[in-house]
RNA sequence: GCGAUCGUGGCGAAGUGGUUAACGCACCGGAUUGUGGUUCCGGCAUGCGUGGGUUCAAUUCCCACCGGUCGCCCCA
């Protein structure tokens, strides 16, 4: 058997990678208008910059890392997420003293986690995501969400679902946090194993858990809602307020809880309600994190954003069977027969190209017939014919393939001819 | 990490413990010495995910591994 590519990685193949393209450019225009710029950072960082960042308790650091001891004895981990690096990179560039704050930023590539593949989470996916920090305006929230609820709408997507929660301030999370153990405390033997365990170690986990839903003692939970201190409260509800003026409906979830530990106050996912997804449906998710920066050797800086799956993305236009106009393809085609015209057809679509056309020729040796087969099947405007007739008189005959009529044309007025030709056609809408 | 299920040409898909592995699509050639479609004719898997085992004989039975899919966990 020949080598395959690894578990849980992809080959993105022409047909799919035009749809990333066209993606990635509505994602690019949308930050320009949002004022937004693109940040890149490395696709490896040092180990303890996810430790530190992401959590130690988390299970993207416990047991999802792709990690490694280089040559230099370092310990090197492929970044499983985004917010971390970005965050690294602006303590280490200092981008906290530039003028202009907060600083909004935005990236796009490859994540790595150590998963079991399944459609929508791959071991190598690529996130597009969001950072601003230096703001702690409940308006920049509202931004933030109405930014991700953007990307999906500006493509198509209808069936979408923006969920909301506070996780409050520290203060609001310890109160909550302790009246959590209390009461689940009683019931904890009837719990599942893990639920056992969350209840020590993260409670808040407990309210999400997917076996103990019909738990009785669930529905009757402290909410952290009811533990949010006033100003966390009066926080939340100046998000709730900006979400409301700019008519981007939403819903509150109690009960939604983000994996990574840096998150408080604000927390959202989006989900897509479209047939034909499986158990997966949140497409984005993302949340406040104001104390990272300071964890990460910044000065005091608040800080929230999102990350979004693009292969999630795919699927969801998939499901909701939204066509891109992705353009691929050429204008014409060269068709030559002979030695003689092979010499000069290679000559002409070099000099077309460099005069800017798209152009492709034949290089099977086929004949004539089946060139014009593959112009067909490419969908091209025009067909360059080049034959001993055309050699002859210094010309070549140029089929228009939807009326199909066909003209002669000199050589020295062929890149004239076509650009003039193809201008025309824009002209005409087609 | 756990459970289930699947793996036959470029794609879809039949099939059987035993001579040349159906069929459809796609592709290539010809009928038509220089023009796209249709039609007709012909071609196109020395091999049935990989490696072992059982057997006189395995694509078909058994085992392991690899990979896909679905669910759980978790997440984007």
């Amino acid at each position: 058997m020949t080598v395959q590519a690894p578990r849980g990685t992809q080959d993105l193949l022409p047909g799919t990678t035009e749809k990333w393209q066209f993606v990635e450019r509505k994602i690019t225009d949308l930050c320009r208008r949002f004022n937004y710029q693109e940040i890149r950072t490395p696709i490896f960082e040092h180990t303890e910059l996810f430790q530190r960042g992401v959590g130690d308790t988390t299970d993207i650091v416990q047991r999802e890392m792709y990690t490694f001891t280089d040559r230099g004895d370092r310990s090197i981990t492929l970044r499983p997420e985004g917010t971390a690096s970005v965050v690294r990179a602006f303590v280490q560039n200092k981008l906290y003293g530039s003028p202009t704050q907060p600083t909004k930023l935005y990236y796009f590539g490859p994540m790595f986690r150590y998963e079991r593949p399944q459609q929508g989470r791959m071991r190598q996916f690529v996130q597009f995501g969001v950072e601003a920090l230096g703001s702690k305006d409940p308006a920049i929230d509202a931004e933030i969400m109405s930014l991700a609820m953007s990307v999906y709408q500006e493509l198509g997507l209808k069936s979408l679902k923006l969920v909301i929660n506070s996780l409050g301030d520290t203060e609001s999370r310890n109160n909550h946090r302790e009246a959590l153990i209390n009461h689940f405390e009683p019931h904890k033997e009837e719990l599942c194993a893990d639920c056992q365990v969350r209840l020590t170690k993260n409670p808040l986990r407990v309210l999400d858990c997917k076996k103990d839903r019909e738990h009785p003692a669930m529905a009757t939970a402290p909410s952290i809602l009811e533990y949010l201190n006033e100003e966390s409260g009066e926080y939340f509800q100046k998000v709730q307020n900006y979400l409301d003026h700019m008519g981007i409906p939403y819903e509150v979830d109690k009960n939604l809880v983000r994996g990574l530990d840096y998150y408080n106050h604000t927390a959202f996912e989006i989900m897509s309600d479209a047939d034909g997804f499986g158990a997966i449906t949140t497409l984005c998710g993302g949340g406040r994190y104001n104390g990272l920066v300071e964890d990460l050797g910044g000065p005091e800086t608040p800080g929230i954003g999102f990350a979004l799956s693009v292969e999630r993305l795919l699927m969801a236009l998939d499901a909701e069977a939204v066509a891109l106009n992705e353009n691929s393809g050429v204008d014409c085609y060269f068709v030559s027969l002979g030695d003689k015209a092979q010499e000069e057809a290679v000559r002409l679509t070099y000099e077309l190209r460099k005069a800017g056309i798209q152009i492709d020729k034949d290089y099977q040796e086929r004949k004539l017939k089946a060139q014009f087969k593959t112009a067909d099947r490419l969908h091209v405007k025009y067909v360059i014919v080049l034959g001993e007739n055309e050699l002859e008189n210094n010309q070549v005959s140029v089929k228009d393939m939807e009326s199909g009529e066909q003209q002669e044309v000199a050589l020295c007025e062929l890149v004239t001819y076509l650009i003039k030709a193809l201008q025309g056609d824009k002209q005409d809408g087609k």
